[in-house]
DNA sequence: ATTGCATGAGACAAAATCGTCTCAACAGGA
DNA sequence: TCCTGTTGAGACGATTTTGTCTCATGCAAT
């Protein structure tokens, strides 16, 4: 019933693994609870207090990340009216989650709330597309399903890019816009 | 000593082993090799007589995608001399071998000779990208580690969306090279 | 100081996976 | 037909992971 499961225990031990649990398993998806529990400088046994086991870590880490990537991207969008902008902006605020978004975009989400979730994360990105078509950014014989996963990967990419050392994180946003709309030739 | 490993057992088996390997894997790295030789239709004891282990079934796996890779790659980028020809029947040739594409690129790679062929495939792309760069293709501002990467990652998409059926299989090279070097804004 | 309680460490058992082995079945060639 | 050798099925033990339990420790509030 409480909104956090069981919140007698202390929030920063789950705070923690479930961060542990993000960063971890975004680079190593088949990572054992107990390397998820040293990872966050907590006990094996403490893990399993706060979750019942691998399913209910993997369900409440997907709930979790969902909720970061809708506030970050509800916010991004309604600062903006112009879509371009909301783009530039929903960049801006994505990248910076990468991990967050890697974790949501690779897992099977067997979870049903978690998956409403995820398709409705969805179909404000392709709102967002039907916009750019409507303001003319996007041309209109591009498939909006082949947009929206470009916009998918590029979000994954600039994070990773930046990770990496490739490409400075300030310049990560405007290189998705400039890759995503007009792409990487010259700008004749 | 002999290349193929152990050459007296059926190489039927073998190679039915390897290609259920690459599209288990490319969806679900973690399964185990029971549903591999199940997707197989094999006994999962041949898979040991034919593999040492998982490392020994990963290190063939990787060693057959990157062999597959370079052939498809070499084939494409000999059949012309122009470099936006040559981006396009790279594409062209390696969007159909997406999942093969995708297993190479989330391992790790601990294998020595495998892990140089990659690199020798990633230097293959960066060359490319640099003649695209001379050719006035790709802009000169653009850093081309993300060139590169945009490249690796239109590939898997590309794949996945002709998988998923949202994108025509015939459609999905011209619209990778599109996508790469106009964007997907209009053409004005 | 003392009480309450989450925590860490570790023991323990259950389950999954891995690797090896044996044995009967079966196909192809001598 | 007989022989050779691969295969499938399954048993077996080893290892890893998982989940539960107990107990001593340390911290915070009283």
């Amino acid at each position: 019933m409480a909104p956090d499961g069981q919140s007698r225990l202390r929030p920063t031990a789950r705070r923690a693994i479930v961060d542990a649990a993000i960063r971890l398993w975004a680079v190593n998806p088949g990572a054992s609870l107990s390397e998820v529990a040293q990872r966050a400088g907590v006990g094996r046994a403490t893990l399993h207090r706060h979750f019942q086991g691998r399913e209910a870590l993997l369900a409440e880490v997907a709930r979790i990340c969902l909720e970061e990537m809708r506030d970050a991207v509800g916010a991004a969008l309604e600062r903006h009216v112009n879509a371009r902008e909301r783009l530039r902006a929903m960049f801006e605020a994505v990248v910076p989650l990468g991990d967050r978004y890697n974790f949501l975009h690779r897992e099977p989400l067997a979870d049903g709330e978690v998956a409403g979730g995820y398709r409705a994360q969805l179909d404000w990105v392709a709102a967002l597309v039907s916009d750019l078509k409507a303001e003319g950014e996007v041309a209109p014989d591009v498939p909006s399903a082949w947009v929206v996963g470009q916009i998918d990967q590029l979000v994954w990419t600039g994070w990773d890019q930046v990770a990496r050392g490739r490409v400075a994180a300030a310049d990560a946003a405007s290189l998705c816009v400039r890759t995503l709309l007009e792409g990487l030739g010259e700008t004749t």
